[in-house]
DNA sequence: ACCTGAACACCGTTCAAGT
DNA sequence: ACCTGAACACCGTTCAAGT
């Protein structure tokens, strides 16, 4: 008797097996697609096998966030010489660029909200990067919030971006004008798209980050060396 | 015999009514308890009923943000005496005090993709904001990104807040020095923790946002003041 | 200790039928 | 035009059983 499903390795299960084998097929086939089903026959296994390795669903979402984390690794022993506004620079493009190359992660990581240890130990580090180049905890405190998601790498694009392949042919045309009447300051915006457009979605731009984030560590480092406080 | 399920009022359905309903029914249960089913049972019909008004739950959850953004309406008629920094800041305070009364909101609007009509609205008039100070038509749109979904009134916070009660009790003073030794930097900034503890998980900070948001805001009047562009 | 099988209570959605 | 009923192909997860 064949075995019909069976396309994955006959190996013995563990928990980091079953984390790679769902990230594999988050990168191929979305989170959304990530079923523990659907996970289960790529590993030729029952469903109910999995549970042994990790309690639930959502465990094994969090699982595969530690997974990723490993995946960053740790950058930037050598960033030293830097000040901490370049060490956080460099940081966090270190990390966009791992976790850009599995673009469902942002979704992965907006949705969780449990802080596991490996979680902890990159906030930990980066806090440390502020913290050394002399910056008050308080300061820090309101520098990791404003910096956010953007920490991992990620934008805050909320609708991600337009369609891949703009609109092309007759009507086209005319769609764009009447676009371009009812919505006339997007129109303005709108002329340049970006360079990279063959990159797919899910990848957002990477000037529009390099843009934000300097936004962001340069309002940080005026409100430092300023002396900045709370109750001024 | 008795109806055991109908609840809701008996009335003819159509597509805002459908969207209120889902929308106070996401309220209550939030957006993963929000089924296509379980909405049909609030409105005394059967599922299918449904599909006559929205073509799908992806519509449906489309539908749910033009009625949230509706429901932000036409603030700051009044703005105008304002500059453009100060526009932009009281309309993403308004929409954020809208916003924040559904917690659940934040999810939907990074998870939808499509831009309707009433999302483009929203944008274009932002725009028009920041081009009426006289920024560049590039700028603008470097702006426009940066703020991404601050634009909203949500933070790009990742893995939301701490449990809203910290662990009380016998070992939570062990657990609490090893987290501290684990990571040092985290507890050094933990320290306060913010005074509107009580206002329950999904609602960030109100500090924090505004924070950032002046963070964001200044440099792109720094930018605008230089006369900054993108090849210098 | 690890895997299986059957079952339960759910999903979104199609299709053909009612009124 | 609007609503219904039954069905299909999925979910996550429990529980008792196998080896």
């Amino acid at each position: 008797m064949a075995r019909p499903d069976a396309s994955g390795p006959r190996a013995r299960l563990n928990r980091p097996s079953v984390l790679a084998a769902a990230v594999a097929l988050a990168d191929e086939v979305g989170v959304e697609g990530l079923s523990m089903r659907r996970l289960a026959q790529e590993l030729g296994v029952v469903p109910m096998a999995l549970y042994k390795h990790v309690r639930n669903k959502d465990e094994l979402l969090d699982g595969m966030v530690e997974f990723l984390i490993g995946e960053i690794g740790d950058v930037g022993e050598t960033e030293a010489a830097e000040d901490w506004k370049g060490r956080a620079r460099t940081r966090v493009l270190a990390a966009r660029e791992v976790l850009m190359r599995h673009p469902w992660a942002r979704r992965l990581f907006e949705t969780r909200s449990t802080k596991t240890g490996a979680v902890l130990d990159y906030m930990n580090s980066f806090a440390g990067i502020l913290l050394s180049g002399g910056l008050s905890a308080e300061l820090t405190h309101h520098a990791m919030h404003a910096i956010g998601g953007r920490m991992w790498g990620f934008t805050q694009e909320l609708f991600e971006d337009e369609p891949s392949t703009p609109p092309q042919g007759p009507e086209a045309a005319a769609m764009m004008q009447e676009m371009a009447q009812r919505f006339p300051h997007i129109a303005a915006i709108a002329s340049m798209e970006h360079d990279d457009s063959v990159v797919g979605r899910g990848c957002d731009d990477q000037f529009e980050f390099e843009f934000a984030l300097d936004l962001i560590l340069d309002g940080i480092e005026r409100r430092h060396l300023s002396g900045w406080r709370s109750t001024p």
